[in-house]
DNA sequence: AAGCAAATTGACAGCGCTGTCATCCGTGTC
DNA sequence: GACACGGATGACAGCGCTGTCAATTTGCTT
């Protein structure tokens, strides 16, 4: 039937002990011992049973993936960043469990309990916006669940970042070098990292640039389609229109452009729109959007792998900085 | 340190197996047992050992969810369907685990058992467009492993699915009864069996109004809002261009109003504009969409539920058929 | 060549649960 | 009242692996 350990030990003359040495790259087994164990693991294609080694072991070799499914952020940045996660966890050999938990609820601290005691993962990725709420970070330290984070607010912890303020800057400055002054800017869901940073990447652009700031300019989004056309709506009535609209996110952007054609204004001709998160949708619209790329896919591989190194014992994990790309489009133009 | 079967068996005064007959929902327990041992599992918090069962048991308690990354359809779709199939799963505490698989890679089979002899799991969950994939099934058979499918092409096995085709009937009809003659389709990806139903759905509603087919009038389309946006362009550089267009997907319906907009069409009074799904998207739109509901997230638990009740011996399951709705809203109007 | 520490290997128990099979008990039958 | 029978319960081994610790071998040192 199937393999087992003991097959593989009685083949390659060894117990099955060292073979558990090799599966499990622990010190001390003579290289050649290794090399003819490793060769009668891959001949008769062994693969150790996952229950048998987590009971034994007392670890799980899973990896438990928490989102906030209450106001989460567009599904096209989760699933990109689970796919990264996933594919990090494959490499390992670790599997991967994804658990939706909503932020806001009362039960929140027994669900996660009721998780960890169901499932033993034996370290979760989180993502934002849960990557800073305090109560989950308490709880996972009690319960000694190692954590790595996604775009954590707070600097601290392993995981893995990108300078969102630094790239919100440079956008507006790719405005400012285009000749617009009157830019305006869309916020995102207010506590959310994100929001923070892209407005405070913002501001300190136009501070720079010594263009005070005009809070009719400055409205509240949430993160949608539809807030970003609602927001265009306000930004548009006003009497003194902006040029260029900076969106905290590509589908806000999208509904800023949205609203340019309802009131007859030619993107990037009459009104520059750019966004970030280079969603899949800003390369599709026309004119293609100006964004930031942020690579949330390989994020999400960057945190698994700070994880795993903690798992593994490879090292304490740190937090990665990635690198942000502006990607100049269609969307902006010099101002009219 | 953790509460173990044997503590909870001591607590009830009786033995360890009678609590695994009452974890496990077994016969031949007495009532009067029976309600002991829950009082004391309750009061203990007492929580089973996935991988002391999985191993003893020789089951897993896990469901795996497979669907295709290479060309999958919107990642808002899965991921309700992924919610859907997580709920049912954790309502009979098994786990869920999501697995990309490349449907045209020669190495897919390979990756399938590589899936199969890695986690176990005790069935799974099949998503469109791979759930017509014959060496897929039939590994599956030969590994014995049950599997449920959301939207089959073929109708048989178990599963859940909607009558697309008679879905976009309906959504055709609407179209016809607010005076609507030159009715356009555009296809999604060609092999999906959303897209062959849907556009004999059409074909259907024409034809039974006795209208015949204007080849001209029936664009191909890949899902994306791109690929609405072309399809549309194509159709508005028509000679004769159509009053009303009937898009495979939300995606490339939002392209095909974002093409009118460019065009300066004013949907709905200039075109009509119809989609499929409801996305979140739909409802944003101005003016929103009409579209057909697919309740994805249920339908994933539906799948769930069918492929659970195989696995925990309760009956053959069935392929449950849901109702659509068709979800009359502002971009489509009488003919102009 | 003896002596010693370090490296390598193995024996064995046990992780927490369930399958198998034996035992026990209450009920109905004649 | 003896017997059969089915329902309820328990004893025990073992799922496939790893932790612990003891045994053995190796490589140096003097």
């Amino acid at each position: 039937m199937r393999v087992r350990l003991e097959d593989v030990a009685r083949a390659a003359s060894v117990s099955p002990k060292t073979v558990s040495r090799v599966l499990n790259d622990e010190a001390n087994v003579s290289d050649a011992t290794r090399k003819r164990v490793r060769a009668a693991m891959e001949a008769m294609d062994y693969r150790p049973h996952p229950s048998a080694r987590s009971l034994a072991g007392n670890r799980s070799f899973l990896v438990a993936m928490l989102y906030d499914n209450n106001d989460n952020p567009a599904s096209t940045y989760l699933a990109e960043i689970q796919d990264g996660v996933l594919e990090a966890c494959d490499a390992h050999r670790y599997s991967m469990m994804v658990r939706p938990l909503r932020m806001r609820s009362d039960d929140f601290i027994r669900r996660l309990d009721a998780l960890i005691s169901d499932h033993h993962p034996d370290g979760v990725v989180l993502t934002p916006p849960i990557t800073d709420y305090a109560p989950l970070l308490k709880r996972l330290r009690e319960r000694g669940v190692p954590y790595a984070s996604v775009s954590p607010q707070s600097g601290s912890g392993i995981g893995v970042s990108m300078d969102e303020q630094a790239a919100a800057r440079a956008i507006v400055e790719h405005l400012l070098a285009l000749g617009h002054r009157r830019i305006a800017h869309v916020i995102g869901i207010a506590d959310h990292g994100a929001s923070r940073w892209r407005l405070a990447g913002y501001r300190e652009a136009m501070a720079a640039a010594g263009l005070p700031e005009d809070p009719a300019l400055v409205v509240q989004g949430a993160f949608t389609f539809g807030s970003g056309v609602t927001a265009a709506r306000e930004l548009f009535a006003l009497k003194q229109r902006p040029t260029a609209v900076f969106a905290a996110n590509d589908d806000m952007a999208t509904g800023v452009m949205w609203a340019a054609g309802e009131y007859g204004l030619k993107v990037p001709h009459d009104l520059s729109v750019c966004g970030f998160d280079d969603t899949p949708l800003a390369r599709q619209l026309w004119p293609a959007l100006t964004t930031i790329q942020q690579p949330s896919r390989e994020m999400g591989r960057i945190a698994a792998q700070q994880l795993l190194s903690v798992l593994r014992g490879r090292g304490p994990g740190e937090l990665v900085q990635v690198p942000f790309a502006l990607q100049i489009r269609g969307s902006t133009a010099r101002v009219p």
